[in-house]
DNA sequence: CTGAAAGCGCTAACAA
DNA sequence: TTGTTAGCGCTTTCAG
């Protein structure tokens, strides 16, 4: 046996000949069309395996005239690959993209470039940050697109969003219900939209509740750790200190508790603590965080299938999305009635 | 204007037409083909500007036979989804396949499927944990294959790791350079490679500058926080204790620090702490980690370049690669001579 | 330096 | 239910 022999790729006519079938009828039991006599199907699956035959993509998607191939866009800024968010929301994406039956073409973009038609059939972003001009000429070329984790209010373009308001809301109803009323926030960079939003939902619900948002009790960041080590020095310092600090990251808030303990403030019996994200090491950590669970890769899941949907032409109108979150009682609060010692 | 309209795309013989040659002189110009008339390449170029040509990936694999296309193999195992290495090494392959003019086909699996020719000239494996199958598979079908951040001493294939023994080697020098000689070491998971070669370069380099190993000195954990804790705390709670810590992942000795001054041992002042990985975290902390840096993203850079001198044939025996690290200094270590107060 | 023509492997009318 | 046939858009001999 000649074993460097480099023999030709076995073809759909090869199956053909050695099922004693056309072509065509090959093509047709590779896509699942029913009218095939159940002898010739069973014959055709037969030559295939015994020849270890693998369709040719390139011409599947060429003779058939589409891609069925979905570009991941990921913007380059080095945040994103420091986020936890990014490989939750990529294996979304992933795992539906095999469901669907859909190639994901992974492009890392600068800005500028992005993958076209007829490259790919539609172009998910995981993120659009540094990719606003993308967006636009995506939309433009009327090729299907999906936003993840930024709701843009006024683009007609998909969506795909976690609802930070509400989100933070629920921390908020939390804490007092546990009968806090003094509670600050550490926010993160109000530059992002999580950033903002966390902040406003904060605000909005103590104000639902009645409770007063003191000046001093709102901390700025910007979701570093440093940041976060100031603003809650800072905290600690006031005369009248809080008993509980939502902050706006699980990053940020097991810093806080940090410096807190480092301070010989005790967490939770004299200062309550929440955190949002759900970040894994939340829930290793010394005190277990209290956070607030983003569905991340659900996210990227429903991003998949709603692209597919416009692909289809099934949907005219964007689709705009806000997941909810749900919080996830931990060790780190407590109730302020409760006598500390 | 028919808006509405639904155009056939432009093909190659649209921008013959236009540019009045051949569509085979367009082809020489798409490929670079140097033997082609300065004046008709101008206006080859025109015509696809102004008919916003696109070239079909599908047509051009077809037609020439090859995908163009890497596959990219993710394990599916949670422990992929939070580590700071899989995004990093995601930036160095897409970046190198940009450059390469290579498409990424992302495929997160189970350790069961993963694409096959023609749909891909190769395989790049983020990680062998989960994939021993398909590694021995890819090789059994001659697809040319390299696998990341793991260095397979046996099998036929490229590999691309870090060299953890030496990393950890370069911790004791460093150590020991300060004056320390009660070495501790936290080890990682040594079920991993990581885990086992960091351990066994700490012990070798410790062996090599004749410092005593001791038994209690050498604390498993398994790269959580909690295993961390409770090594740290162990290692307090001795009669004689180290003045210098070696922990196997940044995450770990960020914890193991927080452990330390919960306890009131000063860092650096009482006890020396060093890191491994680099990871971001580390220069936020509040004592900034010294650490070992690995190159992260160069390693997918590496691998794809890899990947490509097989698959243009111009390598015939595996490559086999071992990234060298750096030792970063920081802020948690410190003289053992030097007066504490 | 250029172009005619023959496919690449597959799908999809259409006819049987 | 099946097969014939004509492409899909591009590359690549090969002859000029």
């Amino acid at each position: 046996m000649a074993l460097t022999m480099k023999r030709r790729p076995v073809s759909i006519a090869d199956v053909a000949r050695t099922a004693r079938v056309s072509t065509t009828t090959v093509s047709r039991v590779l896509n699942r069309v029913p009218t095939v006599d159940e002898e010739n199907r069973r014959r055709v699956l037969e030559a295939m395996r015994t020849l270890k035959y693998r369709p040719n993509p390139s011409a599947q998607r060429l003779a058939a005239g589409k891609s069925n191939t979905i570009g991941l866009i990921i913007p380059r800024y080095e945040g994103i690959f420091h986020s936890y968010f990014a490989l939750q929301a990529i294996k979304g994406i992933g795992m539906a993209a095999e469901r669907l039956r859909f190639d994901l073409l992974l492009h890392i973009t600068d800005g500028k470039t992005a993958p076209t038609a007829p490259a790919v059939d539609g172009l998910i972003f995981l993120d659009v940050y540094g990719c606003e001009e993308l967006v636009d000429r995506a939309l433009d070329d009327g090729m299907p697109a999906v936003v993840l984790n930024h709701y843009l209010e006024d683009l007609p373009v998909n969506c795909v969003g976690i609802d930070n308001r509400t989100g933070a809301e629920r921390v908020v109803d939390y804490l007092a219900k546990l009968g806090h009323r003094e509670i600050a926030t550490i926010t993160g960079d109000l530059k992002t939209q999580a950033g903002l939003d966390r902040l406003d939902g904060f605000i909005k619900a103590m104000k639902a509740r009645q409770l007063s948002v003191k000046d001093e009790y709102i901390r700025h960041a910007d979701f570093g750790l440093p940041s976060a080590r100031q603003a809650m020095e800072a905290l600690l310092k006031l005369a009248h200190r809080p008993t509980a600090v939502f902050v706006a990251s699980d990053d940020m808030a097991l810093e806080a508790i940090n410096v807190a303990l480092a301070k010989r403030v005790r967490v939770p019996e004299e200062l309550s603590v929440v955190g949002f994200d759900d970040n894994p090491v939340a829930a290793q950590a010394r005190i277990a965080l209290t956070t607030v669970r983003q569905p991340l890769d659900e996210m990227g899941r429903l991003g998949m299938e709603i692209l597919l949907q416009q692909i289809r032409g099934k949907k005219k109108t964007p689709t705009k999305l806000l997941l909810p979150t749900a919080l996830v009682e931990r060790q780190s609060c407590r109730q302020t009635w409760l006598d500390p010692h």
